[in-house]
DNA sequence: CCCATAACGAACAATTTCGAACATAGAGCA
DNA sequence: TGCTCTATGTTCGAAATTGTTCGTTATGGG
């Protein structure tokens, strides 16, 4: 890995002005102006910059702060197991979403539906499904967590206890190697609890990047769940568990 | 994934001042008008702002489609009363936003102010906010009213009961003659009522358009507020009201 | 209601930028 | 010295962007 004397300084300047261009920087060092096109591309495939015709900028600097690169992990897989899972929720049902970059896709997944009542504290969630006119959106209150947009808080719980709804999809940080469900705030837990008990059906929906993470903090099992969606076959024990529990596993393509 | 050297700096005046124009921007990039539609339209597509003639606005109302079709004008002298309004409040402040556009202009406007604490019961307004990384946006929860991206229901007022605040911006569908602030639905009453009565300092901001207009469902008075945002002089005897009650009446330019 | 004006989008031409291939220069080393 | 390796310069056809023109469509004023 050869850093190159410039790459450096490209860099700097991208970030002060929030943008470089070829010609102004084959000017600037007195290079031509495909030796600044091969620095270009170098900085690009490190994920440095985004190249444009001309130039380059900052990566996605306005397009979508910083949360983006989380969710580019496994957009397929996410994307099947999405629509698996929204496949099997019918028109006209009642469901929770809770916070995740896993339900998003599922709202994307749900935008065809018709009729749906869906109550989230995902404020992505909202985002995605008030473009669509066929549902019903319902927002818990809290504090706006900006990294996932989360909606963090106590009163998520009140207002989702007026509910009993047919669905609840969740998505979590982590599975444990004994099913345990994980997530990284503790101030997640009561909320997706409360999901969990009043929604007359669960489905988990998590790729197999859970399987090998770890997260502080337990919000339920496995075995409560009705269904669970999932982008791999899972791990011996924990497929067990579902068998063991009549929780059906379903794993898109 | 066509992303150009403009399109990044196009957005950032565009969530800065609240709208674009076709000729303004191709002045600033010494491009003709014609590349400029080019760039809105590709702009449009990926959803990152909404066309109008003569330019775009931020889709801060994706949900919202009357208001896409109003002009430019209207957006300038909007922007100009927020401007004003968010010109008399600190960096550091706590406050209330409520539902409306004019709200959204107000929230656009705070968007460089500094350790914000803003809770609101506009979709939209925390839409705006969320992408500012130096405030704390606190939703009350609700349905969502695509209409307006308004979070309607009770809930909110409890949320709202937790704080004391130090500003109150409120905007609101008419003013009667008698300077009675009037409302189209009933379920915002208590929601109004609740965030004027929790915050220290009470601001009106309403345009011209207010004066003429009609709603059923009386919120408060223009006597309660300590200060009154608009772009045009009101009639003489709102005037005479703002000054028997100390209410201090600013317009724009 | 109609008209003048500005804004719009499509099509085509002119220009710029891109990337690949190849040439060159200098550094490091046996 | 002769060799290799890397960074850079050069050239050129392809691709993308931009400017121009023109007929169509909104908008605001009488």
């Amino acid at each position: 890995m050869a850093q190159n004397l410039r790459h450096d300084e490209i860099l700097k300047i991208a970030r002060d002005l929030g943008k470089v261009t070829v010609d102004g920087l084959s000017r600037e060092f007195e290079v031509t102006a495909q030796t600044i096109r091969r620095d270009l591309t170098e900085l690009c495939d490190m994920g440095h910059l985004t190249r444009v015709h001309g130039g380059a900028i900052p990566p996605s600097s306005v397009i979508n702060p910083g949360y983006e690169e989380r969710s580019l992990l496994a957009v397929h897989e996410k994307e099947a197991m999405a629509q698996l899972c929204a496949s099997k929720i019918p028109d006209g049902a009642s469901l929770f979403l809770n916070i995740g970059t896993t339900t998003e896709a599922v709202a994307r997944a749900l935008l065809n539906h018709k009729n749906l009542m869906v109550i989230t504290n995902n404020f992505n969630v909202a985002k995605i499904l008030s473009t669509s006119p066929h549902s019903e959106v319902i927002v818990t209150g809290g504090v706006l967590r900006r990294s996932d947009g989360g909606l963090v808080g106590d009163v998520a719980t009140e207002i989702i206890r007026q509910f009993r709804v047919d669905y609840a999809v969740i998505g979590i940080a982590a599975i444990a190697d004994d099913g345990m469900l994980l997530e990284h705030d503790f101030r997640e837990v009561r909320v997706t609890q409360a999901i969990i008990e009043n929604a007359r059906q669960a489905f988990l929906v998590a790729d197999e990047i859970k399987f090998n993470r770890r997260a502080p903090v337990r919000i339920a099992s496995l075995a409560d769940m009705d269904a669970f969606f999932t982008d791999k076959a899972p791990p011996a024990r924990l497929q067990k568990l579902c068998d063991d529990h009549e929780v059906a596993v379903h794993i898109a393509k």
